[in-house]
RNA sequence: GGCGCUAUCGUCUAACGGUUAGGACGGAGCCCUCUCAAGGCUUAAAUAGGGGUUCGAUUCCCCUUAGCGCUACCA
């Protein structure tokens, strides 16, 4: 049975890295019928923040993919405190009284690395109890066994067989002496107890994975699978930081520049990932069915954002993509709640609702067009922009259009056909050509000098409506 | 410093050891056209460097270089 989780710590913002994680996990989960656990790591209590663990879920929820258990690791410390004593008990670890900040002045990192303190890990078990019992704070440290070094082995799924000495392992740490678990820990104990069956994580773990195997091994328990996804970049090469290159990672950023979802999810799949097939526009199905992991990439993958735009020119891409072929009724609610958000609500019924959206979307990229390209469909007040009011400004334009409303007004049908038999007639009376009137309809409709067919855009705004706006300018 | 991972157009990527090194985004140009998009067509743009192995290397091996990760009582 496949478990997979995703396992993101309350310290920030839900990033895009992590977002990717995600979105990886659950396509192998639901690929293979499996469970997606989502894990709090939240042992870290000086730096987790409950506005970083509303932001996570926020992330999360926008996203749209469903986890089906849920646990929180700070509701976990005896189990993982268990673990850390069993091993103790075993002599697979040992307490090590040192101060933490003893630790940092005497660790040399000219040559070599910092493995262990000798005198600690040689205590005998009897006067480490004393001490213990004496109330002296220690550390639990993981005894790696180095005389004789071993190798430790694995094959990851995405990066083929792994080796590492353990003379090159230092004796990590499992609890603080504050008595919380660390990271390496509090992760192998609970991917033991949930048993968890893929570790599905970035690259950035790679080498810790030595550590992890070294606890299950200890604890006893069988090895999940470990497959590392690269690392997302930024265009210089550098890690993605929240610090360095701020709201950019965060996946609101995407959500708040008006992306769909589904955009967005497939955006973060083609980095890192291919289809092989040429196929860039996907839907989850889609995703989720060609998804594995020989065909994830073993090297980083830059997300091409700037200063001057957070947005990478592929994700806008893609989401004109699905913008645009979405089915209508898909799209329709997501766009009616986006304009909710902007203060608008659409005129007329459903029917004639999406009969909007489908016309005036495949000029837009993002939903946020919607709002404000796409002002005038869903308001009458909206700005006339300068480049259109020089079309209305044109030798004659004003009183055509007030021609033309009069006949609209009396002609007993409207739709694209009639108002175009209208327009063209009224045109080729006057001798003017129809591209003038039709341009100078478009501008005084919605105020704007370009946009989707003029004809179109007469049905999109409404008989009512055409009238009055024709009649005003 | 030690250990590990990685290296194809600007970016995302494709290529059983044999291809004119393919596609996409972005750029340039043309067509279409009531505007703007879309769409169609065309175009510029890449195998980090050096050694091997091989009839033949983007592909396998080694070295160099560069980038990244781990080297915390962060995750």
């Amino acid at each position: 049975m496949t478990r997979a989780r995703f396992a993101p710590s309350p310290t920030g913002y839900l990033h895009i890295g992590s977002a990717r994680t995600f979105i990886f996990n659950w396509l192998y989960v639901r690929k293979h019928q499996g469970t997606m656990v989502l894990r709090i790591d939240d042992t870290d209590v000086d730096r987790n923040t409950e506005a970083s663990l509303n932001s996570i879920y926020d992330g999360l929820d926008w996203l749209g993919l469903s986890w089906d258990e849920f646990y929180r690791q700070s509701e976990r410390l005896e189990l993982h405190r268990k673990v850390a004593f069993d091993l103790l008990d075993k002599g697979l670890a040992y307490r090590d009284f040192r101060p933490a900040s003893a630790d940092i002045e005497d660790k040399p990192h000219g040559d070599g690395p910092w493995l262990c303190n000798p005198d600690m890990r040689a205590l005998s078990k009897e006067e480490s109890e004393r001490r213990a019992a004496a109330g002296e704070p220690f550390v639990i440290r993981y005894r790696v066994r180095r005389e004789p070094a071993y190798e430790i082995n694995f094959a990851d799924e995405v990066y083929g067989p792994q080796t590492k000495l353990t003379a090159d392992i230092e004796d990590f740490a499992l609890l603080r002496s504050n008595g919380m678990p660390t990271y390496h820990l509090a992760s192998c104990a609970d991917d033991i107890d949930l048993h968890i069956s893929h570790v599905i994580r970035g690259q950035d773990h790679l080498s810790n994975t030595f550590k992890h195997i070294l606890i299950f091994e200890g604890a006893g328990a069988p090895l999940p699978r470990f497959a590392h996804l690269p690392l997302l970049i930024a265009p210089d090469g550098s890690k993605l930081s929240k610090r360095k290159h701020g709201p950019v990672v965060s996946v609101t950023t995407y959500r708040d520049n008006g992306f769909l979802a589904l955009a967005y999810i497939n955006f973060l799949c083609l980095l890192g990932w291919s289809p092989k097939d040429n196929r860039e526009q996907m839907s989850l199905y889609e995703l989720t069915h060609a998804f594995s992991f020989e065909s994830v990439h073993r090297s980083n993958a830059v997300v091409n954002f700037s200063d001057e735009d957070p947005i990478d020119p592929k994700a806008l891409w893609l989401n004109s993509q699905h913008l645009r072929t979405l089915p209508v009724s898909t799209l329709a609610p997501v766009v009616r709640k986006s304009l909710a958000e902007h203060g608008l609500t659409p005129y007329g019924d459903e029917a004639f609702f999406e009969h909007v959206v489908d016309t005036i979307r495949t000029r837009f990229s993002t939903l946020i067009d919607f709002s404000t390209k796409g002002r005038a469909y869903f308001s009458d007040d909206y700005p006339i922009e300068p480049q259109a009011l020089e079309k209305l400004n044109a030798s004659g334009a004003r009183e055509l259009l007030h021609e033309l409303a009069d006949r609209i007004a009396s002609h007993p049908d409207f739709t694209e056909t009639s108002v175009e038999a209208d327009l063209r007639k009224l045109a080729e009376q006057r001798g003017v050509k129809a591209g003038v009137l039709i341009n100078a309809s478009r501008a005084a409709l919605t105020g704007q000098p370009v946009g989707p067919s003029a004809f179109a855009v007469f049905t999109c705004i409404g008989r009512e409506r055409v009238i009055q706006r024709l009649r005003m300018v």
